[in-house]
DNA sequence: ATTATCTATAGATCTATAGATAATGC
DNA sequence: ATTATCTATAGATCTATAGATAATGC
């Protein structure tokens, strides 16, 4: 067959796109990178697309190029963190088995202390999300759940390996550590030198039966 | 003496301000307790004042007679709900020692599912406070200052009656105490069918060796 | 030729103030 | 006479679209 599936350059004259230039692939991550500072500083509601362009040298119509609307952006900025957040978590290789995820969430907290301006999105974004309508509200509750899930499993795990206690409700012991790291974000980012994120959270861990630094 | 002190009817003319009439009064308590609403849905940047003003009957600038800004608003919905809690967990009368705050803490989490408005308007505020220059984010900060001292006394104290074991930091567990509750409210407010709020929260106290139905 | 940006602008808001009128209560 | 409200409005924003021009790369 000669290629008549192939673009016919004049008769049905079907211009095809031809993508984005790697300017503009640059630009849109340079964007998307912005876009996580401006919408922890000020919120989703309160940030502004004219903020965020101006931060990356771009006009505000200029910015929608790229993005069709604001609310996108933010899909795409959560999109984008969680991928990230749930690869540290939740490594593909790793055998996420016993004790060994609720390490890995003391170790997260750790690494929290580091990244302030990712927790400061997190704790705007979710209290803003749980507004009814908000945009973020959905992607918020399918990631709880999953973090949920996950968890649940991890303590059910180290209770079965005798690793932790196997006292209590593995649902419940679950969503009260992602509470608990939920929680003391708060209070860190009001008051990052009188809250120690990790000592709480690995003091937390011991009383549930679980030694961080003594193994 | 006669009443030189008291107004003298023309000469100095000092007309002193009356005070606001009751319908006055009961329209403020009224721009109040909507404020509350307002905020709790779309937080404090996204709540608009002429929505509030709609929903009490005035105009938005009708509002402002009784307020003077946005923010004086925000001032005073804080200041009341602080109150009102405050008196809740740590009432005036009460010998609040050892377990006693711990298990008056837990009632304040079974109190609040009863009361999702009040608990929506906390979990947005804290999240939009965090950020710099948020009129709020002094009140929050003083807040968290407060109850964790209070918790903190309390953990203390019932660690030296031998209520709760005495092998951890106090204020470690005050400020884990606090951080589940702030936590659990989203993910209660996200999926209030699959969260219940006293379970977990019963749960981490027996954890610390508290029990609440058990006494 | 297609993508990347810009300027201009429509159409909504929003807060706070000015100035007028209606309601209340010494 | 003072308080309680209203209408009107100034002065800022904000998002998204239209239409033009500059830059990039088949």
């Amino acid at each position: 067959m000669t290629k008549d599936d192939g673009p016919a350059p004049e008769a049905t004259a079907r211009r095809r796109p031809r993508g984005s230039y790697s300017k503009g692939r640059a630009k849109r991550a340079e964007i998307l990178s912005e876009a996580v500072r401006v919408f922890a500083e000020s919120g989703y509601r309160g940030g502004s697309l004219k903020e965020i362009a101006e931060r990356v040298g771009l006009s505000q119509a200029g910015l929608l190029h790229h993005f069709t609307s604001k609310e996108q952006l933010l899909a795409e900025v959560l999109a984008e963190r969680d991928a990230e957040d749930g690869a540290r978590m939740f490594p593909p290789g790793a055998p996420r088995t016993g004790s060994d995820a609720l390490l890995r969430m003391a170790g997260q907290v750790r690494h929290n202390t580091t990244v302030p301006g990712l927790v400061q999105l997190y704790a705007t974004l979710s209290g803003e999300a749980v507004a009814e309508g908000h945009p973020a509200r959905e992607p918020f509750v399918e990631r709880y759940r999953e973090l949920r899930s996950l968890m649940a499993t991890a303590v059910a795990e180290a209770q079965a390996s005798g690793e932790v206690p196997a006292d209590r409700d593995p649902v419940m012991i679950a969503t009260a550590l992602i509470a608990v790291m939920d929680g003391l974000q708060i209070q860190w980012l009001l008051e990052p030198d009188a809250i120690d994120m990790p000592a709480v959270f690995d003091t937390l861990l011991a009383t549930l039966g679980l030694h961080v630094n003594a193994g």
